[in-house]
DNA sequence: TGCTAAACGGATGGCCCATCCGCATGGTTC
DNA sequence: GAACCATGCGGATGGGCCATCCGTTTAGCA
């Protein structure tokens, strides 16, 4: 119900967030006066489209957000259970290793903008399905709770920002240490 | 060769140590200016003795990176290659989520305090021996490197600091994670 | 007791943050 | 196409935090 922005304000809008998302790329900490000047907006037209720097960051991050969600919702139509669980957490840690958008948004217990509030849900609630339905398949065991995906996804991430390496390494190594989590949670042993 | 400290800046250094354990305790971010006031002395008091943030966090962390490093020697002298390493991950982990000063400190890559380096240094010395001797022994997967037990053991602490909970539960966490972690990357089947 | 080096303390300037309000401009109506 | 108004813009500015620097104090020693 929100009205539609003028032109101008959805010009510089885009011009923030696309600013905002090159700073976060090159790993300098998301200040809203960097923003600015940056954009050659003034300070103040930079507070209002965005209150505050998380907000942004949440904007910045939307994007592959929806797309993780959206990954979510499939892997629950995917017929087998394992298969869709490890594919869906698979997407996730490798978004939160080439994003860096992704993972203080992620850590986040509350946020700035409602949509990412839904998101987040609709993830968490596609993950404890998806982990739900192997449980009750017998393929994972059952001391891997559904609040444990999502600090464990953060965890890999984390532990992969640790040890850096260019993109195509860490999205390696993340998919290595997920692998690994995996099998140890695994009933069934691996199908050689 | 440093001079003996005087007797009032003895105290006064054990004070602003002490004081700063107890802020790291109650999750208060470390701030020389607040430990200032909290302590009683004076602003430059504080920065005489420790130039940074970093270097006053390193020194309240010391007494528990040296358990850690001494248990590390104590590990490689385990006959049993898998045990010696995962008890001395386990103690690893359980420092990590009990000792709040722990995690900036070991994830940082340089050290304000010197002695902190060489611990750290230790410490990682003790799980790559550890690591090749399992390895050696064909109980680990080759494919787990050693300069990935730092990063996963940050990584097990970040996840449990997201999922919170008491102490206790924050322990049993971690060592659940570890043990997921650490089966996934043994060779042979666990004895029931 | 007097001397000196070591340590203390806090006033202070620099920096960053975010608010607020006078000005500009897009959009709409006639 | 002119006039009006709501929406948006900009940056000057006050507040807060940080860390340095130097005049003062004090421990240790002869």
């Amino acid at each position: 119900m929100t009205t539609p922005l003028r032109k101008d304000a959805a010009r510089n809008w885009k011009r923030i967030v696309s600013v905002a998302r090159d700073l976060i790329d090159e790993g300098t900490p998301l200040q809203l006066n960097d923003v600015a000047r940056r954009t050659g907006l003034g300070v103040g037209t930079v507070y209002r489209h965005f209150a505050t720097p998380e907000a942004l960051l949440e904007t910045v991050a939307a994007p592959c957000l929806e797309r993780l969600a959206a990954h979510g919702r499939q892997a629950l139509t995917d017929t087998d259970p394992w298969r869709g669980l490890t594919g869906f957490l698979s997407h996730v840690v490798e978004a939160q290793v080439t994003d860096a958008a992704l993972p203080p948004v992620a850590a986040a217990a509350t946020d700035a903008v409602p949509r990412t509030t839904e998101l987040k849900k609709s993830m968490a609630s596609a993950g404890a399905t998806l982990l739900a339905r192997a449980r009750d398949a017998g393929v994972v065991r059952p001391d891997l709770a559904a609040a444990d995906l999502v600090p464990l996804m953060c965890g890999i991430a984390h532990a992969v920002g640790l040890r850096g390496g260019n993109p195509a390494d860490r999205v390696d190594l993340a998919h290595r240490y997920l692998a690994a989590f995996l099998e140890g949670l695994r009933t069934t042993p691996p199908t050689a």
